[in-house]
RNA sequence: GGGCGCUUAGCUCAGUUGGUAGAGCAUCGCCCUUACAAGGCGAGGGUCACUGGUUCGAGUCCAGUAGCGCCCACCA
């Protein structure tokens, strides 16, 4: 073996071994264990988001199939609509083409040709994390099986009348022309005015201060042309007795009524708001209160209309209603359209104030484009009773939220939820299965054919398909029974559903688990999962988001095989929106990371996510940890390098020699246990931070830094027998071995590298690790007085090493050791144990005081009560042994004092419980009795000077 | 406006029925001792954001304050 762990040695082959091997697919055996991946965008490429979600799937799969579980994780893409349809729109732009000059078909055709040639990415990548899923049941939300149940769905839910088309507002996405759902909105605060108009009263009327026209505030002028209704409060005193009245509405000159609504606050702005019914939500709603008509004045590039278009709220067209567009409004953006309007508002004296006013401003979450509320016929999901059966399933505890705080989250939107806009102007997604006769009646089938026999039509009426796809977030709320075969009744159907448990992002509870757990609810009447696994979301190491544009995006593949300082800075400063920001992220780059990122290997990066994975919302990714875990797999790579080097050609008890434990091999193996039982409960409670750590402790803290070490004397020593030598090898490998299995979950690679060496000779053969049982606490190996024992060998040996330090004692000096004051339980310790503290604490001899031996002058250590000696002769500075006596000394005084105050407290004394009381005065008694030894060494030293 | 979360060592974070504060990285000192310098040994470093309450005892429970952050929501 080399010396230092090279992952890039063994990663890939190791990966490809266990793929062509099938043991990613479930092995038919025992209870069944099922992860769902959330889909990534099958052209996308793995982030660090990604990595860390597959990590946490990935060690939860390899820990359940070792635990002889039927494991699947099912595996695929997502279609991705918007996303996807977006980036191949721009490389069209590239070409001075638009998705048009193709046409519909050839378009699609395009954007299959970019998937079959970028779809492999994230798919490769997540090859190099390691991910164990099960490769052969691959789906992506477009193939066939998927289309299928999404047409089965849909063609059901509309037959139920759960989906239904209407004529609504709906959120509108100007730079895309599609209708989006509301949680595709992001509303952000921005800085704008608060326009103040005057509109004149019509037929004479005046306001009760005398005035012949009333102020309306907008934060949107443009609006004005389209609306049909000014509202004020029913109980606002200034405006009473216009109601029913109306004004002039300046540019269109149309008449329309002042209406009372209590929807207006009085103190907001004048208190009179103007009602557009189609460019405003809440106006849709006033206005349907008031039967104010609905003047859609936009194009779908949210310019003005040539002729605006007037509605009632039934969709009916009004067409003797007048509302044309003033001359020179026509073809203008809205926001130039803003501009005119004020300016003409001005022109006729009618412009009041301008304030500034921030607000919220709605946009598109794909697009950035304002969104525009826009009058258009849309396909939606009634969501009401497919919510109720939902939020039960958490309400019972069917399905669990961890942590469980996440349930609120759910609840809150949940109770509030709206019905689902489910169409899209879109041309790459499922194409909705309704066709239209001439007169615009709607036709839900599976087919054209099976339209026509379903609804009765005659050959000759022609139909034609709605031109609209479905949200992709609604094929993908179908994700946990589609991939398994659904509407058929397959065998997985049966085993799978539900799965065991959702590992995602808070951020899209509402988008995709929500919707999963009602359209399975609905559709199978099983939970998609039992429970769902609520990860933080992975920031930079200050908690910034990860972005292109902030530059400081991490590619966890750079992690896994390093990268120069120029490739990285090219790669965060190409393709970037704002050019103008790359000289400063490259500066920024380079004096983060000097000469690049060095090469950590998949285990070390797998192992960082673990240890982070707290309960925390927000995960700072710190790239110090990595570096910790990646000295780690080297520290386990070199712990094997010595076991094998002391194993290998040698009898290791593997084919039945006798053996015989030490106090190390029984306290190793005690140790090892507990360390199982902790995993095992922290695996449990999705605690993979603890579990990480349970894991790290025990190999370099214990195994490494201890039994190894404890493990030398054994095999060197003279004194020990054959069967002794035998037994500490035994347990070199097989603890080893055991660590492997324990530690295969979370680091994959490593972990079968050094077992397949060291198997063999644990008498263990199996073709991989990946299929070796877990192992499991037993609490009859746990050992407590071996482990006591060693505990107190640990003291002794920190003690002397405490003297060696602070006293600059080289290392390589073997020094003697004189024990005094100890207890009988120590003397036979001692007896006991000779060879390791004298191998461990490095000591030329180590002799047994009575109380009453003549002592030399020495430095001291106390273990409890025992004293350890290390007489001085010549070779130790009594200046500095007596300044190391006198701070060990501060240190108990200031014990003492708190342990006097606390038992000096009557009500402590009194009222806590007994143990504690004890305990107290047990740690009294022994810092007074510490001092004390202390003292008398302070003054032996003392008459040295 | 409603809901949620965070504040612990220089940095990134643990702290599980309340019982004398922990890790990694960074810092300081000594060591290339044949598993490992990506290492070993030793050391230093924290009024647990603030205020009050409950309690014999609070990082931990309760109330409030400040700062930061997230989500939802129709104030023109």
């Amino acid at each position: 073996m080399d010396k230092a762990y090279s992952p890039a040695d063994i990663e890939q082959k190791w990966y490809q071994t266990w793929e062509s091997s099938g043991h990613f697919a479930p092995s038919g055996e025992g209870n069944p264990y099922c992860i769902l991946i959330p889909p990534p965008n099958v052209t996308g490429s793995l982030h660090m988001g990604h990595a860390f979600q597959h990590t946490i799937m990935d060690t939860l799969i390899r820990y359940h199939r070792m635990l002889g579980d039927n494991t699947l994780w099912q595996t695929g893409t997502d279609h991705a609509g918007i996303a996807t349809q977006m980036v191949v729109e721009r490389m069209l732009a590239a070409e001075n083409k638009t998705r048009q000059d193709l046409g519909r078909e050839a378009f699609v055709e395009k954007v299959w040709e970019w998937k079959e040639q970028s779809g492999g990415t994230i798919t490769q990548q997540m090859r190099r994390l390691g991910n164990s899923c099960d490769w052969s049941r691959e789906a992506f939300t477009m193939d066939d099986t998927c289309s299928n149940a999404v047409q089965e769905v849909f063609v059901q839910l509309f037959d139920e009348g759960i989906i239904y088309r209407g004529k609504r507002l709906v959120n509108w996405d100007p730079k895309f022309h599609t209708a989006i759902s509301d949680l595709e909105v992001e509303n952000k605060e921005e800085k704008g005015s608060l326009w103040h108009f005057k509109y004149p009263l019509a037929n004479g009327a005046t306001t009760a201060d005398g005035k012949d026209y009333i102020v309306v505030a907008t934060t949107r002028p443009e609006t004005i042309l389209g609306d049909t209704a000014v509202a004020v409060h029913p109980e606002d005193e200034r405006y009473q007795s216009l109601v029913g009245k109306t004004v002039m509405l300046p540019l269109t000159n149309r008449e329309i009524p002042i209406v009372a609504d209590d929807y207006v606050d009085k103190e907001f702005g004048t208190g009179c708001v103007k009602i557009t019914p189609a460019h405003d939500f809440n106006d849709y709603e006033v206005g349907k209160r008031h039967n104010a008509p609905l003047v859609n004045i936009l194009t779908i590039d949210a310019s003005i209309r040539d002729a605006a278009e007037a509605f009632d709220y039934k969709g009916q067209s009004l067409c003797d209603f007048d509302c044309s567009i003033p001359a020179g409004y026509a073809g203008l953006d809205r926001l130039t359209a803003r501009a005119k309007i004020i300016a003409d508002f001005e022109t006729l004296g009618l412009l009041d104030s301008i304030k500034d006013h921030t607000l919220q401003v709605p946009r598109g979450d794909r697009s950035n484009a304002v969104i525009e509320p826009f009058l258009t016929d849309q396909w939606y999901v009634a969501v009401e009773s497919l919510a109720k059966p939902a939020i039960e399933a958490v309400e019972s505890g069917e399905i669990k939220f961890v942590p469980e705080n996440w349930s609120k989250t759910y609840y809150q939107w949940m109770y509030n939820i709206q019905d689902w806009c489910i169409s899209r102007q879109l041309w790459w997604g499922h194409r909705i299965p309704a066709w239209y006769d001439q007169h615009g009646n709607a036709y839900v089938a599976r087919s054209e054919d099976e339209a026509r026999s379903k609804y009765k039509l005659d050959a000759n009426v022609e139909l034609r398909q709605d031109e609209d796809v479905l949200d992709t977030w609604f094929s993908s709320a179908l994700w946990p029974f589609a991939t398994l075969g659904w509407p058929e009744k397959t065998k997985e159907l049966e085993t799978f559903v539900p799965s065991s448990v959702l590992v995602t992002g808070f951020d899209i509870i509402f988008f995709w688990v929500a919707r999963m757990i009602m359209m399975t609810k609905k559709f199978t009447g099983e939970v998609p999962f039992k429970e769902i696994y609520i990860t933080g979301l992975i920031r930079d190491e200050h908690g910034q988001k990860m972005s292109k544009s902030k530059g400081n995006v991490l590619d966890p593949i750079d992690l896994i095989d390093g990268i120069d300082i120029e490739s990285l800075v090219a790669k965060r400063t190409s393709g970037m929106m704002q050019p103008q920001m790359a000289e400063k992220i490259s500066k920024r780059t380079r004096k983060e990371f000097g000469e690049g990122i060095e090469s950590f290997g998949t285990d070390a990066l797998r192992f960082t996510f673990c240890a982070l994975a707290s309960t925390s919302r927000d995960i700072n990714f710190d790239l110090g940890r990595v570096e910790g875990y990646r000295n780690f797999c080297n520290k386990i790579w070199n712990a094997a390098r010595y076991v094998l080097m002391n194993t290998e050609e040698h009898d290791c008890g593997q084919s039945g020699g006798e053996l015989t434990f030490s106090l190390a091999d029984h306290w190793i193996q005690s140790r090892f246990q507990q360390t199982l039982q902790t995993y095992h409960k922290q695996i449990k409670d999705y605690r993979f931070d603890l579990a990480s750590k349970a894991l790290y402790e025990f190999i370099w803290d214990e195994y490494c830094s201890w039994y190894l070490e404890l493990s030398k004397p054994v095999l060197t020593g003279e004194a020990f027998s054959d069967n002794e030598k035998r037994g500490t090898r035994y347990t070199l490998v097989s603890l080893l071995e055991q660590v492997m299995r324990l530690a295969h979950p979370m680091m994959p690679f490593i972990t079968e590298e050094i077992w397949q060496r060291v198997a063999p000779l644990a008498g263990i053969n199996g073709d991989t690790i990946m299929t070796q049982s877990f192992p499991l606490f037993d609490t009859n190996k746990v050992n407590q007085s071996a482990v006591d024992d060693l505990e107190w060998i640990k003291e002794v040996v920190l003690g002397v090493r405490n003297i060696r330090g602070e006293m600059n004692i080289s290392p390589a000096k073997s020094v003697p050791l004189l024990m005094h004051n100890g207890s009988e339980i120590e003397h036979q310790r001692l007896i006991k144990n000779e060879a390791f503290l004298k191998s461990l604490a490095k000591l030329e001899s180590i002799e047994w005081k009575q109380q009453g031996d003549e002592l030399p002058v020495s430095a001291t250590a106390l273990v409890n009560q025992l004293e350890l000696l290390i007489p001085m002769a010549g070779l130790i500075d009594v200046a500095a042994e007596k300044a190391r006596l006198e701070k060990e000394v501060e240190r108990l005084n200031k014990d003492k004092e708190r342990c006097n105050a606390k038992l000096a407290n009557p009500a402590f004394v009194d009222k806590a419980p007994e143990a504690v009381v004890n305990k107290e005065r047990q740690n009294l008694a022994e810092v007074e009795s510490s001092l004390a030894k202390l003292s008398v060494q302070i003054e032996q030293l003392e008459s040295l000077a």
